[in-house]
DNA sequence: ATCTATACTTACCGAAAGGAAAGTGTGGGC
DNA sequence: GCCCACACTTTCCTTTCGGTAAGTATAGAT
């Protein structure tokens, strides 16, 4: 949440003044609030209930918590109450006794979970090759363990 | 990184044992490995890193470190070292003095750039949205502040 | 001999994430 | 009068995030 200020100091110490990076993609000011709305939403929970809402469309509280699988009921109220005031999740609340709380997806959150489909998928068919790589780096890891201890 | 023995638990206490939340899309096993690899890739640095190594090809640590913005060398390193083990991007020492190391993405996690790009699209088209949303939620939680202390 | 550059690593510390569990409010059923 | 349901909120606590600053290693330049 306090990102923003630090943003234009670099790796600390010694910064050349001038020679901007120069790549003609986007503008900076854009880039920046971009980059503020990425840190928001590529978050572990958001995302989970994005999918969960997109799958299942109006769920309740507990519902909801059952579906995203291992939250804790802070977290679910923090998560679903920020995807509220950013327009993603619409929040209903029936004035009855018990309660009765509704959450679905906005169509501004629809968007969003279409355009993570795309990472979704990524997930599913790079698994593996993931889990390889992380193997032979572990296999690495130990043979240059063992050559230092020499 | 932590989080995996948790997950067949359900929001405390009360669990229902069967019903199933039954949606036909993708079995349960992927699922978890997807979420698993979902949680590790969503994390802010990452996503940062992987677009500079996308826009600049083949960097320097220093130079990743400033390009990035706002990154200390310690997150900088673990950031990238995760992904070396990951597979997403390819570390290459030149035995020089003084040290010269290069980054710069694995055909893996150039696919995952691509994957993503919807995500960082969706971001820019939806700034403004997000924002109003935002001052809206605000104005209404003061509303129902005067509300209940009248 | 000392300084420099680079890519780190380590130690220290405060802030934030996040879990567990207990508490809250309320109307209807017992 | 008490309990239950539900959607929270609060408190307490541990773990992780992440920044600052200092240290390390080493060959060549001065």
């Amino acid at each position: 949440m306090k990102k923003t200020e630090s943003q234009a100091e670099a790796i600390s110490s010694h910064r050349q003044p001038a020679e901007s990076p120069t790549y003609p993609e986007t503008d900076p000011t854009i880039e920046l609030l971009v980059r503020e709305i990425i840190e928001r939403v590529a978050d572990k929970w958001t995302m989970l209930v994005l999918e969960v809402l997109e799958e299942h469309g109006t769920v309740r509280f507990t519902r909801l918590g059952e579906l995203v699988g291992g939250i804790s009921q802070k977290m679910l109220t923090k998560t679903v109450r920020q995807m509220e005031r950013d327009g993603l999740v619409q929040r209903t609340i029936h004035p009855v006794i018990p309660p009765r709380v509704e959450y679905c997806l906005t169509p501004l959150g629809r968007s969003l979970s279409a355009s993570f489909c795309g990472v979704w998928i990524w997930a599913e068919q790079h698994y593996d090759e993931i889990t390889k790589s992380r193997e032979r780096f572990q296999q690495r890891a130990r043979e240059t363990e063992i050559i230092s201890s020499s």
